[in-house]
RNA sequence: UACCCCGUGGUGUAACGGUAACACAGCGCCCUUUGGAGGCGUUAUUCUUGGUUCGAAUCCAAGCGGGGUAGCCA
């Protein structure tokens, strides 16, 4: 309910409000860039429901282009995780506004050369033969380049030459004309393109020179139209070399304008591209799609859906203003969407053993159940309900707090759908470990019972043993033990003098996994299905799954006052220093 | 260091010169056959100092704080 329905309106959208009254284009046009170096994450996900959902409000398009303009460092298989993510986070909501996918950067390299020409005779660029070194202490001092007055011949036969491959990689470059001077450095002639004598994943050997990343996105976004083109802070300082390409070619109008906002942050969680290989690498994780990450992969995988990401994007808003979000707000609209729309079923992940003595031995009983208490249309299920049960086993303490409202010794306890029980005998091995507990029902207690009224203080969920499925049910909690791994890492670091790193403050208790019990009509579910355990959290097929045995993931807990209340009472005694472990039962 | 950008409750955002609001988180109560959901209440905000104005979170300046850039990466 907290979902907002009414348009989404920040800043950069007001720009393109704007721009639409005026009919300053035709159509809007944005674009999404991803260089195919990676996996998408979360914060990719920010930035594909800002340009999708311009081009979806504004009747326009968005295209999704490979930015392939370095061929050492991108792969085949990360174009085809890119798009396999696109399209999941669009479907059913911008599927119409995608513009033929995917584009390529590299699709654009004889044209780009060709501008290159043009800015060469324009007497705007010319070909450098300094050394990487010495082109960078240059441009610190803001000193100019021997070769900056090169004449026009000369330049256009140098480039001709480093396209044909004639000389080695970064012997030398093709560079802007602008300003040494300039005190924004990216308009001391930077360089707009490289030789590197390495295939590329499309083009194959064809070029030995690629051009760089101002000259191909500002000219990648021209030859598609595109008219706003929106990316992150860091480029900010770029924005007067895109402008400066547009004019020094002469390009007619209409041109695209850039607009940058601020990348998602969120707490407890790294972000960068960089560190999430580096957990992949490490096996710190299972890949790329783990459902402890936040690549677009691993939120799918974990259960996650599309529009509670979209939900997301939407409460996060767009701003200039560097944040750090809570990872709490996630949460929250992960439960929101999943509230309304999840399945209820019974399921025990830690069983122990509930014999009920007074229950008939060969009875049983199809209970009814509701799918959903928030969708009247639900409906309902039966569920078996016998003699020998499995309940959770926090369910049950022997020694319980204060406020604990579940089944202790000689206590009552309301079994979700079916009876009030009691708990007459505790049963334990050699360790002292409870193994069974031997429990009197109130036989008129049932729904609908003489006795069905009866208030006790505590309901908890229940399988029935014979009818039980077992399943493999992984439990996942956040990645890391610290809200900010990053700048805790370089604290600690310059504490200690070791290099500890974000890797350090890996939680090693986030993934458990356990054998639950589940009642029988879950052997039947989907994979795109999301199901609540009741009490328990929402949880969804991984891909594991198979006809033999299923896996599910937790996608995430349900909230748990009571592991807050749990929580303070452990602190009672005054004094005690409990350095706070993770709190696992937080998000358990 | 230079240049650029940004400063609104604990967090994320809104207010577009006219009563500082919404969500998350927190706290309390009510309700509950999910310690879920829901309902009610509550704590807490415009970085500082000047200026412009009848009136400033909003415009201007300086300071302070934070972030970014200074690859032949994107």
């Amino acid at each position: 309910m907290t979902a907002k329905t009414d348009m989404p309106s920040d800043f950069i959208r007001d720009i393109v409000a704007e721009d639409v009254r005026t009919g300053k284009y035709e159509r809007i046009q944005t674009r999404f860039p991803p260089e195919p170096n990676g996996y998408l994450h979360i914060g990719h996900a920010k930035s594909i429901c800002l340009n999708f959902g311009i081009a979806h409000e504004f009747g326009g398009i968005c295209n999704v282009r490979m930015d392939d303009t370095n061929p050492t460092k991108e792969e085949t298989e990360y174009v085809n995780s890119i798009m396999a993510d696109v399209r999941w986070l669009i479907s059913g909501w911008a599927d119409k506004n995608i513009g033929g996918a995917p584009l390529y950067a590299s699709d654009y390299f004889d044209r780009f050369y060709e501008y290159a020409v043009d800015l060469v005779r324009k007497c705007k660029a010319y070909v450098d033969d300094m050394s990487r070194e010495q082109t960078d202490e240059y441009r610190r001092i803001g000193k100019e380049s021997p070769f900056r007055n090169r004449p026009v011949e000369e330049n256009l036969d140098l480039l001709g030459r480093m396209k044909a491959g004639e000389f080695a990689d970064n012997t030398h470059t093709l560079r802007a004309k602008i300003d040494m001077n300039a005190p924004n450095v990216w308009l001391r002639d930077p360089v707009l393109y490289r030789i590197r004598h390495a295939s590329h994943h499309r083009t194959g050997d064809k070029w030995c020179i690629y051009p760089m990343y101002d000259w191909a996105h500002t000219l990648s976004d021209y030859i598609e139209g595109i008219t706003h083109s929106v990316c992150t802070l860091e480029f900010e300082v770029h924005r007067p070399l895109y402008d400066w390409i547009l004019d020094a070619l002469e390009l007619p109008e209409p041109r695209p304008h850039q607009y940058e906002f601020a990348r998602l942050n969120l707490t407890y969680s790294v972000m960068s591209k960089r560190k999430l290989i580096q957990l992949v690498n490490d096996k710190l994780v299972n890949g790329w799609d783990d459902p402890r990450m936040l690549t677009i992969s691993g939120l799918r995988r974990r259960g996650m859906t599309a529009s509670a990401l979209r939900a997301f994007a939407y409460n996060i808003g767009i701003t200039k203003y560097p944040s750090m979000t809570d990872i709490a707000l996630l949460e929250h609209t992960v439960r929101n969407e999943f509230n309304r729309t999840a399945t209820r079923r019974l399921a025990v992940l830690r069983p122990i053993k509930v014999e009920l003595t007074n229950y008939p031995e060969d009875q049983v009983e199809e209970l009814d159940a509701v799918n959903n208490p928030e969708d009247a249309n639900a409906g309902t299920r039966k569920i078996p309900f016998s003699r020998e049960l499995f309940i959770e086993r926090d369910d049950f303490m022997e020694t319980p707090p204060s406020k604990y409202v579940r089944l202790r010794p000689g206590g009552e306890v309301r079994l979700k759908y079916a009876y009030i029980i009691k708990c007459d005998e505790v049963i334990k091995d050699n360790a002292g470990k409870v193994t069974e507990l031997r429990c009197s029902v109130d036989l008129e207690s049932k729904s609908g019972g003489a006795t069905s009224n009866r208030k006790v203080k505590g309901t908890i969920h229940w399988v029935s043993a014979a009818h039980a499925v077992d399943a493999e049910v992984r439990l996942y909690d956040r990645l890391f033990t610290v809200p900010e791994p990053d700048s805790a890492s370089a604290a600690s670091s310059g504490a200690t003098g070791s290099a500890a790193d974000f890797k350090s403050f890996i939680n090693l208790h986030s993934l458990e996994v356990v054998t639950a019990k589940c009642e029988p009509s879950l052997a039947i579910a989907q994979p795109e299905e999301r199901y609540q355990f009741e009490r328990l959290g929402y949880f969804a097929l991984d891909l594991d799954s198979t006809s033999e045995k299923q896996v599910w993931n937790r996608t995430i807990t349900l909230k748990d006052t009571w592991a807050k209340e749990a929580k303070k009472e452990v602190r009672q005694p005054a004094g005690a220093i409990r350095q706070a472990s993770y709190p696992a039962a937080e998000t358990r």
